[in-house]
DNA sequence: TTGTAAGCGTTATCAC
DNA sequence: GTGATAACGCTTACAA
């Protein structure tokens, strides 16, 4: 490994010196910085990282924090996000380590060895309803870190989220504004925050306008195309009581959905109106279903970079408390939405 | 930051013995172990890495480096890898840092860049066949790595990988023994090494048995459950022309296939009989086909300890020529296979 | 059994 | 414009 010494040796000059001249400082002289660039080049020389970490006394290294049990159907979500958060954080020279969360009993002690061992400058947390007690335990120990996705209580810590109750006002609003009345729901399980809110959203609107939100349309589980299938074979059970209208959490729960309402033999949007919420991956082309969606789009890639804006400003000690976001979805006009058949 | 010096001067004692006592050195007296112990509990002290990896020499970390453009449906299967490796060399005290290597034009220069700003002390490289131009630079270089997979020249470094050939063989000797004589081959595409090596394994059985080989009825493409369908399709399209057997490349693949065998009104194994390989994942639960189907299994998890074992001998100078593993497949026994119906 | 001193590779401070 | 010195926190000869 070639040191600022080797340079300084080469050259007849010292270490300092050239520190200063690759520093870009001025009270060097532009042969002096001439010929230590060319000795750089030649030798090949390059800083080494942990003698400036030491001496920074900061690691340049976040952690990311992601549960050992996560969702096996959202693995290319989870995937876009590990990598979009490497590639954002790589531009500012900052590294990032994988941390898996233990799934067996995710204990004080071994959040301890995780952060002490990791010697890291802060932390990205995943999903983090995941383990609700890994934030009150950062929170105590004021480690800094970040959020992507929220818990049920957000008060004093960084998050970055999709505006996920607006999803559900935007999809409601255009299907109550188009006369539906009966609009089912196909969403994330009880525990997941994001369809908690959708649902939320949506509850809203009905209420605003007077309507009545029917419990019976309203199924929650894992997002799978198994349980988006299973969820419309069992809305349409009874004919009387079947929705007009289908809002759905995601693109894979949808895939489920539409091949449930094709096996049923019902048309989109002739029969029932269907809206998703689209989670735009960078790495991923989008899904295409027949015919295309209406719904709500949101570009995760959006968020990378708040991401890392927040975790450095956390890490330079600004109050985590005033760096939150919630990322605004936009509206996706499609081909799947009309007005009810029967009124 | 709590720092060796602090204790001792708490203790009265020099950061030296503090430093023996806390490294389990014999030479300090029961009194003196005892009271920094203590100390060290009372006031949190953790060693600062950063001066422990300036001082070894070494970082303690590895680097992950996937390809930004990995396959979209195999990225349950890249997430396993990642998670799998983080935790295997978590138990090592090594930290995994992602390094997401740039899809447009990877270039010498930014290689670079990647190895030395990452300052890690080697590489896991995972699906090597993504840019054979990246080991080459690393052989150069004399950087240590792994890969998990194989590109098409393995000389001369280390890597562990599936024994796909003899995935093949043992499922074409399966088929060819109950007197399949036109297999079909379902599978990655032309660039995938370890179909390549699949199909090599069916070649090779079906010459040593005087067969012949039906190259129309070899389907290479992306391995998505869309191409598996089509490709069945595709098959069965001149019924006189029809395979009695499909070897198929993973589980998402023969989702497609059983799919599109249903839709033809085909039966497993009545009228054809299939066989996959599994990439067995911890970390999601076996895709349930119907019927359970026979084939070859290796369970992934496997390869994390040998992939961790090895780089840390290749980083500690160890010849990487000699740390190659091929991971033996075990033959799964299902329902999916029978005698050809037509002789 | 303990302390002193040097050194890992950098950069900031101070002096010349 | 340049060089010596100290310091970041730790380990390890070498002394005592």
């Amino acid at each position: 490994m070639v040191t600022l010494k080797d340079i300084g040796l080469r050259l007849g000059i010292s270490p300092t010196q050239v520190s200063r001249a690759l520093g870009g400082y001025p009270d060097v002289s532009d042969d002096t910085r001439q010929r230590v660039e060319d000795a750089v080049r030649q030798l090949g020389y390059r800083p080494n990282p942990n003698a400036l970490r030491l001496k920074a006394g900061r690691s340049g290294v976040v952690g990311l924090v992601v549960p050992e049990n996560s969702e096996q159907e959202e693995s290319n979500i989870l995937l876009e996000i590990l990598l979009g958060l490497a590639v954002e954080f790589w531009k500012r020279d900052v590294l990032v380590v994988l941390n898996v969360l233990p799934k067996a009993a995710p204990s004080t002690k071994s959040y301890t060895r995780l952060f002490r061992q990791a010697a890291v400058d802060g932390f990205v947390v995943v999903n983090p309803s995941a383990d609700p007690g890994l934030l009150a335990f950062l929170m105590a120990e004021s480690i800094p870190f970040v959020t992507h996705g929220r818990a049920a209580t957000t008060a004093g810590h960084a998050f970055v989220d999709l505006d996920n109750r607006a999803v559900g006002q935007i999809m409601a609003a255009r299907l109550a504004d188009l006369g539906h009345r009966d609009i089912a729901f196909v969403d994330g399980p009880q525990d997941s925050f994001s369809a908690e809110e959708r649902l939320s959203g949506l509850s809203g609107v009905l209420a605003a306008r007077g309507l009545s939100q029917r419990d019976d349309l309203i199924h929650r589980g894992m997002m799978t195309e198994q349980f988006g299938e299973a969820a419309v074979l069992s809305l349409f059970k009874n004919p009387d009581r079947a929705p007009t209208a289908i809002m759905v959490g995601n693109l894979v729960l949808a895939t489920g959905v539409m091949r449930g309402l094709q096996r049923l033999g019902l048309s989109v949007p002739g029969d029932v109106s269907v809206m998703a919420h689209d989670d735009v991956l960078a790495r991923y082309p989008r899904t295409t279903l027949t015919p295309d969606l209406s719904g709500t789009a949101s570009p995760f890639t959006e968020a990378w970079g708040d991401i890392a804006g927040f975790l450095g400003q956390a890490i330079d000690g600004k109050n985590p408390g005033g760096l939150q976001k919630l990322i605004a979805p936009v509206a996706v006009q499609g081909a799947s939405v009309a007005a009810p058949a029967r009124a």
